[in-house]
DNA sequence: TGTACATCAGTGAACGCGCGTTCACTGATGTAC
DNA sequence: TGTACATCAGTGAACGCGCGTTCACTGATGTAC
């Protein structure tokens, strides 16, 4: 599975990577890759199960970031944009999956980020911000939170390595987009 | 590029189609490939090009869809949804390139994602529910509406087949997100 | 403690196949005089 | 209007290569008695 992520940080399309190239990445013969794995998808999905784990150990770190209450401001950004760097290889693979696997991936990375973004609504139910609230608003606020910033993730990625001035740039923006969608969720009624 | 537009729609990734695929779904000899483009990623910068054209005729579309003024509400996402309906191959390919293509394909869309969300925020700049928004707050709430659509296109690309409620579920979310997005940007003060 | 056996990750040869790309070619269409 | 030539999309044979998958194998580690 290392093999695999890394091969998708060194910017192959996952979908495109060969059962053959894990194993030389692996540092294996092409016969062992079965020993593990039928094929390339059960790798993926089993990757999507470690990325399930990593987006958990993610919230527990928003959770402790202290002013999570006010939840996904500055700081839960400036963690998020941390832990994208240190895990890059399965975020690239997470924004690749998410529309580019087969739909057994698609759908299993779909779960995924509603898992995140349940979570999420659960802990800003509380806030009084939200009171006129019902559930289902707060379901598709929380997504659309979730949405916003996993979206861009991609072009983090993307840029964060070539301008060094962009990590500031990417949480302004976010920051912002996320002030947006607060500022609407404080005014509205369901 | 039709021809890779099917396969790619067919559910092929578009990073893993071979030349000789293409060639063959088009009815040609491989070597036949080689008239038209150097190799798949050309013939993938061509495709965006044509999106590109695509996305202007729907701006069009939405324009002339009468209540465009009050910008990006119901009848604007029906046309949307509509427009994709009839583009499935496109959309499935913005979808997959956006982020799992080359990184000459991913930058090739987000320009056009760019375009997009500057003519947006071009039209709603003299709305005034606007009047306390600078234009840099202004391409970031345009940039937000647009990117919050495209990126729930691929859902409603996977689920619009299998369930025939899930266009009207789809439009109502869509709908919902957007006017919170509103709803803050009522409030914004730059 | 010692022996016998099961489990398991990795090996290496071999297969048939589709791949990208080369080459010299054909034959239809367009253009200059 | 007729002839000569250029352009251009498509052809078909051929190449070497990496692919997924099969098979019988090895040798280390764990386990039962």
């Amino acid at each position: 599975m290392d093999a695999a992520l890394g091969l998708v940080g060194g910017g192959e399309n996952f979908s495109s990577i060969s059962l053959r190239e894990v194993a030389k990445n692996a540092g294996v013969v092409p016969t062992s890759f079965y020993r593990h794995f039928t094929d390339m998808e059960e790798l993926g999905l089993n990757v999507v199960d470690d990325l399930g784990l990593l987006l958990r150990k993610l919230m527990r770190n928003s959770r402790q970031s202290g002013a999570y209450a006010e939840a996904l401001n500055r700081s839960s950004i400036e963690v998020y944009t941390d832990f994208v760097s240190e895990h890059k290889n399965y975020f690239y693979f997470m924004c690749q999956c998410r529309t580019g696997g087969t739909l057994a991936l698609r759908s299993a990375i779909r779960n995924e980020f509603k898992y995140f973004a349940s979570e999420l609504a659960t802990d800003i139910r509380a806030l009084p911000l939200l009171n006129q609230v019902n559930s289902l608003d707060l379901d598709m606020m929380a997504q659309l939170m979730v949405e916003t910033v996993f979206e861009s993730t991609i072009d983090f990625l993307d840029q964060a390595d070539t301008s060094p001035n962009f990590r500031q740039e990417f949480i302004n923006l976010m920051v912002k987009k996320l002030r947006l969608i607060w500022l609407g969720a404080g005014e509205w009624r369901s």
